[in-house]
DNA sequence: GCAAGGTC
């Protein structure tokens, strides 16, 4: 019997299907010489420091360095603390009895750093001896599958990648475990005060902004504004200069010539400028993108958004919820225009479907090379019945952007029309020629542009307006906006580093904090500790998330750059480089770092545990 | 009691 192992159910499920293997067993699928069995995500994790003898929290046990590391089982949380997950000892018990009869045993977990981890935590935790081959495919579709059995890799193929991925999984223990207990212990040991790689740098950022804008001091400043008539149309226009000091304002404002003033054309068309402007559509969602739309329309937690996704993917409404890319393959692409055709009598996007069934599609988000393990959001065409309005929203948000990923560009006419008045005015005017994407939604434009959707009426140059109206307005400089849960997860993508191109921040993603499955539970662990709180959509730091962030703010721990760092590193390991290094590095930094934090003592303690 | 990573 030859064992597949998948990382999750479904994929087991999708490759049985392609080998026609139905028979369903206990944890497993069976048929025509194969077994496909399945984990769920990680079943293993590295054991807790109390399994290397470290029992309490005490200053004399750090740093604590395991010679070896131990795995054990997850964990789950009940009301008597925490167990063994009764479900994961189960499978695991499937797997082992899988691997002891398995004449050959074939790797199916993702295609990449943490699927190989997965696996090799459970072949080491059932110290199962076998040759293991692995299938490396990254599309799902049957072709994509068959292709990949045809061609499996020895399993040694992929000891780097291994490497790198156990290194990655215990220099986040080392650093965490230790900086934990040390800053724990250091304030007194009265409460948790967790640190590591990620939720450091993640509170980092939401103090440092919070901290900005309570500093911020507005400034003054001053525009003139005027009110023009052509023909009955209104509109409005504004100086192009700013004024810091209300007489300099005020000295232009009394030059404008405006009909109480007795001129009664005293606006001068200098200049008329009309171009367009071609919007392609958005890309189709992954996670970070819908949880940050959810977020923005209806004020869903990025956890909350997550576990909506996992119920519709479960109910086999959605695809494969957790991924990090926004575009499809061309197989994946061939079936959209049957996805489309369904929803042809839909009440609110029947109509977009209709006129979607009889133009060339859009292949903006079609692109093989940028899908990884899994692409992009979709809706499967299983139709959705008695959806909760929660399921509902979430499910529209992923039709609507399909239909809208596929759709014609938006073409804008931006126009700018420029007044001589005592000073130069400017007035911007913007309208949609052809709605394209735009009408699937029909929602209002993204206002943090300053843009204004508005029409301008057909003016000519050289000719005079009347000024109807004119005013000297004072204004104050904003501070940047306080996180919200939309524009952390944004910002996590990129570090921090705020890139507003969609392309760009794809190609940085990897230097990201956290992946796309994880940023939802980092959130939730800071609030849990009560480093942060929600403050209507707003997040913001507690007094003891600022405490701690006064103690670490300059270490390396609270650097988004370490992850950086430590991505170069692995990545090298991957390619072959030394592994001892590097743990020799972690362990230096290890002890460095647990140092510090043990003498930073009395600073934190009053602050933090309060 | 604690990390970050994956998933039901």
């Amino acid at each position: 019997m030859k064992i597949v192992i998948a990382e999750k159910p479904s994929v087991a499920r999708e490759l049985a299907k392609v080998f026609g293997a139905t028979t369903k067993k206990d944890g497993y699928i069976e048929g025509k010489g194969y077994s496909f069995t399945w984990a769920f995500g990680h079943l293993l994790q590295l054991a807790p420091p109390q399994e290397y003898g470290f029992i309490g929290w005490r200053r004399q046990h750090l740093p604590m360095l395991p010679k070896k590391f131990k795995l054990s089982v997850r964990k789950v949380k009940t009301k008597d603390g925490f167990i063994e997950d009764p479900s994961v000892r189960k499978q695991l018990d499937i797997i082992k009895k899988l691997f002891d009869e398995a004449t050959e045993i074939i790797v199916a977990t993702d295609a990449g750093r943490e699927g190989e981890l997965i696996f090799r935590y459970i072949y080491y935790y059932l110290k199962c001896k076998k040759p293991f081959k692995r299938l490396w495919i990254s599309s799902q579709t049957d072709e994509a599958i068959k292709e990949g059995f045809r061609n499996l890799k020895p399993g040694t193929d992929y000891d780097t990648l291994f490497n790198s991925a156990h290194c990655r999984s215990e220099s986040d223990w080392l650093v965490g475990m230790n900086a934990t207990q040390a800053l724990s212990i250091a304030a007194g040991n009265r409460t948790v005060l967790s640190l590591g790689r990620v939720q450091t740098p993640t509170l980092a950022m939401i103090c440092s902004r919070f901290i900005e804008t309570k500093n911020f001091v507005p400034k003054l400043f001053y525009q003139l504004s005027i009110l023009l008539d052509k023909d009955g149309q209104q509109f409005k226009a504004l100086s192009i200069a700013n004024f810091d000091k209300k007489e300099d304002a005020q000295v232009l404002f009394d030059k404008i010539q405006d009909v109480s003033a007795g001129f009664p054309t005293g606006g001068l068309i200098k200049d008329v400028e009309s171009k367009p402007r071609k919007e392609p559509p958005p890309l189709l969602h992954d996670l970070s993108s819908i949880q940050q739309e959810a977020n923005k329309k209806k004020g869903y937690t990025a956890d909350q958004t997550l576990s909506i996704l996992q119920s519709l993917y479960e109910g086999k409404l959605i695809s494969y919820p957790r991924t990090g890319s926004r575009y499809i393959g061309d197989d994946v692409f061939a079936g959209i225009p049957k996805l489309i055709d369904q929803l042809r009598n839909h009440p609110e996007f029947g109509k977009s479907a209709e006129f979607l069934t009889t133009v060339p599609l859009n292949k903006r988000s079609v692109n093989a090379k940028k899908v990884t393990d899994h692409h992009a959001i979709l809706p499967t065409g299983e139709p959705p019945y008695h959806l909760s309005s929660e399921k509902q929203a979430i499910y529209d948000m992923i039709v609507a952007r399909m239909l809208e990923a596929f759709h014609k560009e938006c073409v804008k006419e931006l126009t700018k029309i420029t007044i001589e008045s005592g000073s130069t005015f400017i007035a911007n005017g913007t309208v949609i020629r052809s709605a394209g994407w735009r009408s699937v939604l029909n929602d209002p434009e993204d206002d943090n542009k300053g843009e204004e959707s508005l029409s301008l009426p057909k003016v000519k140059k050289e000719e005079s307006l009347p000024i109807l109206e004119k005013a000297l307005v004072e204004k104050q400089t904003k501070p940047k906006p306080l996180y919200n849960e939309a524009s952390l997860l944004k910002a996590l993508e990129t570090s921090g580093k705020e890139i507003e191109d969609e392309e760009l921040r794809y190609a940085m993603k990897d230097s990201g904090l956290g992946t796309p499955a994880t940023r939802a539970s980092i959130i939730e662990t800071l609030i849990t500790r009560e480093y942060i709180k929600r403050e209507k959509r707003n997040l913001i730091p507690t007094d003891k998330g600022l405490a701690v962030y006064e103690v670490v703010k300059d270490q390396a721990i609270a650097q988004a750059e370490l992850t950086g760092q430590w991505e170069k590193r692995l990545e090298e390991i991957r390619s072959g480089a030394s592994v001892s290094e590097f743990k020799e590095e972690i362990t230096a930094y290890t002890r460095t770092i647990t140092t510090q934090l043990l003498g930073c003592g009395v600073s934190i303690a009053e602050k933090a545990t309060v």
